[in-house]
DNA sequence: GCGACAG
DNA sequence: ATCTTGTCGC
């Protein structure tokens, strides 16, 4: 499938904000984007070693799966190096480069992509799956497992069960029980889609695990690829 | 000033 | 993210 050039490249974390300051009101944020999309992708990438900064060897994988039965219908993985060192809020120039080289691979184009952490909800509202979104034009969400930014009550114990992440006095995503009794996931909008629906697919991706089975797929996908070396 | 901090 | 043993539970 095609996708927007990554350049120009930041060399600064600096530069890095710059950039996701300047991608900002490209976003669509107006819903209610596919609630019956026909085939959604997973996105994930596996490192070898320490993850910490620049240069360390990973995986890239872009997982397709028809919605209705989560059979896959295509699947690409690349190896690389991380593009950039992590750092919280700059989370996707470390991975982008690969995500981006997997996904022009992919035979088809998806008609959503589940991030593997967060859009909006994101100190410049510009998360991965923002970035993802602007980048490939297609609708996106972020699925988080851990928190991030933001404020929130525990939601109920219920699958389905979600109470509003808050920060600086707007909602920028849904803590969201995926499982009964299971810790909850964070789920952000990121491109073209509303939260209601991004939730609403958040739960059909889940009828077995708490994390999404295109979010399974890829990471098994990209974890295999690494170990194959 | 001191933590917290997607993956 | 990744490094890791044992352990509880279905």
């Amino acid at each position: 499938m095609e996708v927007a050039d990554l350049h120009p490249w930041p060399a600064t974390p600096r530069e890095a904000e710059e950039i996701q300051d300047r991608l900002r009101p490209m976003l669509d944020l107006d819903g209610p984007g596919p609630r019956e999309p026909r085939t959604v992708a997973g996105l994930d990438v596996s490192y070898a070693g320490d993850g910490g900064g620049a240069g360390v060897r990973l995986a890239a994988a872009a997982v397709v799966l028809d919605t209705g039965s989560l059979e896959v219908v295509a699947e690409r993985v690349v190896t690389g190096t991380a593009a950039f060192p992590y750092v919280p809020g700059l989370f996707a120039f470390r991975e982008l480069p690969a995500l981006v080289e997997a996904l022009r691979a992919l035979p088809v184009s998806p008609d959503l992509l589940v991030c593997d952490g967060y859009g909006l909800a994101h100190p410049r509202r510009f998360g991965l799956a923002c970035h993802v979104g602007v980048l490939t034009g297609l609708p996106t969400i972020g699925i988080a497992k851990t928190g991030f930014i933001g404020s929130y009550d525990p939601p109920g114990r219920r699958r389905g069960d979600g109470s509003p992440l808050r920060d600086g006095g707007e909602v920028v995503g849904r803590v969201l029980r995926t499982r009964d009794g299971v810790r909850p996931v964070f789920v952000s909008v990121g491109h073209r889609v509303d939260l209601d629906t991004a939730c609403h697919l958040a739960l059909a991706l889940t009828p077995r695990y708490r994390l999404p089975e295109t979010t399974r797929r890829a990471d098994r996908l990209s974890r295999d690829a690494l170990a194959a070396r």
